[in-house]
RNA sequence: GGCCCGUUCGUCUAGGGGUUAGGACGCAGGAUUUUCAUUCCUGUAACAGGGGUUCGAUUCCCCUACGGGCUACCA
């Protein structure tokens, strides 16, 4: 049998990141297989539907590099794959549900169920359930004489279709994450299936759409684990094999609290969305963390270890290995808390094993965004130096200011305690002596600047921080030889000359 | 409240009847580096509690506590 999973979201917002985890070991566990991973889109929920949602979600996978087999956009043998462009075929299965005696109609509207629900919480603590205890003395096919079913029927008079729960029967199936759960049927209320709109609900929709999409993992969401029962009855009902069910634990709150929320995230300053989303309604834009600086492979692999590793010891993974090493049976049971810390990291990692040309274009955009001047020929040396010292390569033209421009700000306690002006001379002439130098690259400069301080009687350690100073406004930040080099010749002597001047006059004014 | 699922360092986790309970992030210290960062080394810190079963339980069972999910004509 061929595997065949999906990845169902509804598009009633951006795509959480719990959301994009749940595609990740979808796509992982159909690649391993070799089996095909789809993206089936269920907006049977017409109140709830969000406009950009669904081309969201296509950007969000595409982002991450989870592209399926078959989906709305690109079609399949089982199109469409929008449950809205389905809407057809979802009452014919009702209806041979109540055929079969295993479904019904309900003429209750939402108003009644309503008070009828709150006079029952008034009287008992909890609200009464729809279910084998309660539905005769509700308005259904099954308490209402037949001639009044009929007439009503006939009528149009507004109605639903519900699952016919059966009474006192334990549930057990076999989730591939969790082992064996079981559930008393009497828990189970009996479910809409068929709204008044004519819509399926989620259960119908999912279950009809498996089948017919002939999918052989259920791999969702620990939220759906309560559903499983009724989905067993479900396809029990319909005559239909069962596909596997692995239930995902949730990544929670990183301060315990819940399921991962985007007010917490918000909050604690960190994104929850693969990409900016902005709410139409409230006009307020969420962060993406596409938008924030994370590299998607580094987002993959750290939501990867997010409730599933490997039984190694190895963390950084290619998509490619993570397909190899992925297995449901390694898949967590606990949920896990979100750990922004080290979701940075697994980005600065990804960032140090980018080669220095890849960087230095990217870097060049990101320059060229900012309206900010640079070289492309030293690029990639500047890259390198930035990589190892950033957790997002749009820190770079920050951390870096100093290769793009004149430094911000100097030091001024660093220069109080490493300069004088009567060591003026002592620098006028090392850039003398660099003016010599044909060989910018930073051997020659270390060797030049060595030689140079020995002929002077000096130590390294009271040239360079004055050298750094004047060419960063730090002592901090990559090797000074490597700066200059960078910065190329004529810049760095220039600046060099003229910040010793400046160094002067703020000695003199301070 | 009811039902279901869960519980190993602060966090992500490995392990599994007898281990110095391992790794990673973070944090702290050290080495390297003219500095910062990187790299390397070291340290810090955990089996929720109580009962069983057992020669022996962190590991198996039960209970409690705690956490999470579900409890809609939402998914």
């Amino acid at each position: 049998m061929d595997v065949r999973v999906r990845f169902a979201p509804s598009p009633t917002g951006p795509l959480h990141i719990g959301g994009i985890r749940t595609a990740l070991y979808n796509y992982l566990f159909a690649r391993k297989h070799g089996g095909r991973f789809l993206l089936r889109i269920e907006d049977t929920d017409q109140k709830r539907y969000v406009e950009k949602a669904e081309e969201y979600i296509t950007e969000a996978l595409g982002w991450c590099g989870l592209v399926p087999d078959e989906s709305p956009g690109q079609g399949g043998p089982h199109h469409p794959y929008r449950q809205s462009e389905r809407s057809g075929i979802y009452a014919r299965y009702a209806l041979h549900l109540i055929d079969a005696g295993h479904a019904y109609y309900a003429f209750d509207t939402e108003e009644e169920l309503e008070a009828w629900r709150a006079v029952g919480e008034a009287a008992t603590g909890t609200p009464p359930k729809y279910d084998a205890h309660t539905r005769g003395k509700l308005r259904n096919s099954l308490s209402l004489p037949p001639q009044e079913t009929a007439d009503l029927l006939a009528s149009g008079a507004e109605k639903v279709v519900r699952l016919k729960i059966p009474f006192a029967e334990t549930i057990v199936f076999d989730d591939l994450i969790r082992g064996t759960v079981s559930f008393s049927s009497d828990e189970l209320d009996d479910k809409v299936l068929l709204k008044a709109d004519g819509l399926p609900t989620y259960h119908l929709a999912n279950v009809v759409d498996d089948h017919l999409m002939q999918i052989t993992h259920v791999i969702r969401g620990e939220e759906w684990l309560s559903s499983g029962p009724l989905h067993v009855l479900l396809y029990r009902f319909l005559g239909w094999e069962r596909p596997a069910f692995a239930h995902l634990p949730l990544i929670l709150n990183p301060n315990g609290q819940g399921k991962l929320s985007k007010r917490t995230a918000d909050k604690l300053g960190f994104p929850v969305f693969p990409l900016n989303w902005k709410d139409t309604e409230s006009g307020q834009t969420w962060m993406g963390f596409r938008e924030s600086g994370f590299e998607p492979g580094a987002l993959i692999n750290f939501l990867a270890l997010l409730g599933w590793n490997p039984g190694t010891e190895q963390e950084l993974f290619t998509i490619d290995e993570l397909v190899e090493a992925f297995s449901l049976e390694r898949v967590h049971k606990a949920g896990a808390r979100f750990d922004y810390e080290k979701a940075r990291w697994f980005n600065q990692e990804y960032l140090k094993r980018l080669d220095n040309e890849t960087l230095a274009i990217r870097l060049a955009s990101l320059l060229d965004e900012q309206g900010i001047l640079h070289n492309p020929e030293s690029l990639p040396a500047i890259a390198g130096m930035l990589k190892e010292r950033v957790f997002f390569l749009r820190e770079m033209p920050e951390v870096g200011h100093f290769f793009f421009g004149e430094p911000r700000s100097f030091d001024q306690k660093m220069l109080a305690q490493k300069y004088k002006p009567s060591l003026r001379p002592v620098f006028e002439r090392l850039i003398a002596a660099l003016q010599q130098l044909d060989d910018f690259d930073p051997a020659s400069l270390e060797a030049e600047v060595k030689r140079f301080a020995a002929a002077e009687q000096l130590g390294l350690g009271a040239v360079l921080p004055v050298l750094r100073l004047a060419l960063a406004g730090t002592v901090q930040g990559p090797p000074a030889f490597d700066m200059m080099s960078a910065l190329g010749k004529k810049a760095s002597l220039q600046r060099l000359g003229d910040n010793l001047i400046r160094f002067d006059q703020m000695l003199a004014t301070a």
